[in-house]
DNA sequence: TATTTTTCTGACAACGCTTTCAAGATGATG
DNA sequence: CATCATCTTGAAAGCGTTGTCAGAAAAATA
């Protein structure tokens, strides 16, 4: 261990010119003579050369990198996205690094400020709790793109998707099956998706001039355990339903199963009704019906938009909608 | 945009002390009169300075920072993975920066070489493609940690775990309750892995004195949908069966999934076996009987033994091993 | 109090690269 | 062939830290 590398220097050396002429060959920033560029290139090769990333860093101001704030790698939902941000700046030169918020305003802060200090060139951040403050206070600094809220800033570009609405489509997706009594587990209340989730389950309703009983709202925290949860609490609520619609897929595929050990059939007893739309969901059995979330799709335009304001383009942030798709998972009422 | 970030220089010039004195405070590398370091303290907090990272890292050669290469960062499988990373990194001042392989050797060395012009200053290689040599090399300048080979080497420890063992044990699971026609979908193979499991199965059909139906083998690539087309297959070659073993659990999805949708049940008509343990099997209806792999314990063990060799300690890689996980996708055939 | 340790502290030289700046080489123009 | 514009090139000054060195201050010892 502890073999030195090449220094940009020792490749000048080898190839007989100066540093700077390596740099501008690297960097293409000037012409240089041909019978020169060669002799650095063989000099690179010889030593194998690689930039040294800190350093071109400090020099340039620039560290050619994209910090990302997710808030949990490893759901299934982030993955998408950051599979599609990188896959977005995949081509540019600039690298994405994740970190993680863990749903926590202060810890996602402190991911924050962390990702600067590393030098990151642009940020996105994926929802969370971090204040809107906090966002225009940083994008003073470097360009941000932030999903999930609505904010207006300067140097700062958020994505919005009306999940109200898409909520109140689902809703009403079951309502047209004839459905009337329909059970809804809400996500975790301090989510502003989740709210405007129930918000949409309930104004489909009371636009189908159908009661809201509060005693089909369970509440889970979007994650599998809580949709089984939820069901039991449903159930045990004595209050019958011949639908649900669960605020993410996550917790309708813990619903899928809780009914599954009850006995009760998707969609012949249940119809069932997920958001989201992960990659799972087409394999359920039955293959769920959900609300598709552009997450991939938003992760390229994220990316892209960003690149586009970080080499003073205007931004074009893209359209994106949520949307309805239906699979097996619900059925129509007789 | 673009307003300036402080520096230690002015964090100093604003407490009346050195710039040394200020780096000292920061690294605690030297004991410092209270004074100062109070004063030192108001300024940093008042300008709101945070160390500039490449500086430090060009400075020390240290960046503190861990390379972690994944496959997909996507799958369920590496996210797990990549959460015990994450969990086994904090606190220790480390922190992992992400690369994607794609399983693609070519693209998994360019990624690695990357990583390492980032100044990382470690390595952990999530199974893939890249060659014994490549890493054995690397590990002269910085140490690594590889999962999925058995890889002697100084400044290289890899974390290896039996899957044909654990295959065989799964196939064992199925001929013990009394199955004699059991399927396999493989994934590709040209993966070790997948290899060994294939392996794991025949041995175990052998060793009950079963005998081995190539048309009862179908070939998958570990993605769901290939568990749905390999179910096809199998039940287009009109070889009956009671069982099926897949060698993952996406494949077992995708399985399951099949056949629901040809109204066989499982496990009534037909057992299934999944590979991996991914935290969807739980929640999957039924419940997948699997072979737990511990990538959550694995991503802790892989970073707290990377950290270790960084401090100069000897590594302790803790034993781990793979094991069968009976849920209720599998039921005594009578 | 004089002397020796020990503790603090600031200067200053790296770290490896980029980026002026200005000079030298080359080519175009009249 | 002289003159001026254009290319190439190297020297040198940073970028924001760390870490060594040596002097200054404080504490301990004689």
């Amino acid at each position: 261990m502890n073999e030195k590398t090449s220094t940009l220097e020792q490749v000048a050396r080898e190839a007989g010119v100066s540093p700077s002429t390596v740099s501008r060959i690297l960097n293409g920033t000037a012409g240089v003579k041909d019978s020169k560029r060669e002799a650095v290139e063989r000099a690179i090769s010889k030593l194998s050369y690689q930039p040294n990333k800190a350093a071109q860093a400090l020099a340039s101001g620039r560290s050619m990198t994209i910090g990302v704030l997710t808030q949990n790698i490893a759901s299934p939902f982030y993955g998408e996205c950051l599979e599609g941000i990188e896959k977005g700046l995949s081509g540019t030169g600039y690298t994405p690094i994740f970190a993680n918020g863990h749903w926590d305003a202060k810890e996602e802060a402190h991911r924050i400020a962390l990702l600067i200090s590393r030098q990151v060139d642009g940020l996105i951040v994926l929802t969370g709790g971090v204040t809107d403050a906090t966002l225009v206070e940083h994008a003073r600094r470097i360009p941000i793109i932030v999903t999930g809220r609505q904010l207006q800033a300067p140097n700062l570009v958020s994505f919005w998707l009306d999940d109200a609405a898409a909520a109140r489509e689902a809703t009403q997706h079951l309502v047209s099956q004839g459905h009337q009594q329909i059970a809804h587990i809400a996500g975790p209340l301090d989510h502003p998706d989740s709210q405007a989730r129930l918000a949409g389950y309930k104004a489909a309703l009371q636009a189908a001039g159908l009661a809201i009983d509060e005693r089909l709202i369970a509440q889970g925290d979007y994650s599998e355990m809580s949709g089984v949860l939820a069901v039991s609490q449903l159930l045990a609520a004595r209050v019958s339903f011949s639908a649900i619609f669960a605020a993410n897929d996550q917790m309708a595929y813990g619903a899928r199963l809780a009914l599954y050990q009850r006995g009760l059939r998707v969609p012949e007893d249940v119809s069932l009704v997920g958001f989201d739309d992960l990659p799972h969901s087409t394999y359920l059995a039955p293959p769920l019906t959900t609300i598709r979330q552009p997450t991939f799709d938003m992760g390229i335009a994220a990316a892209q938009t960003l690149v586009d304001m970080l080499l003073g383009k205007a931004p074009e942030p893209p359209e994106m909608a949520l949307e309805l798709v239906v699979r097996d998972s619900t059925r129509r009422l007789r």
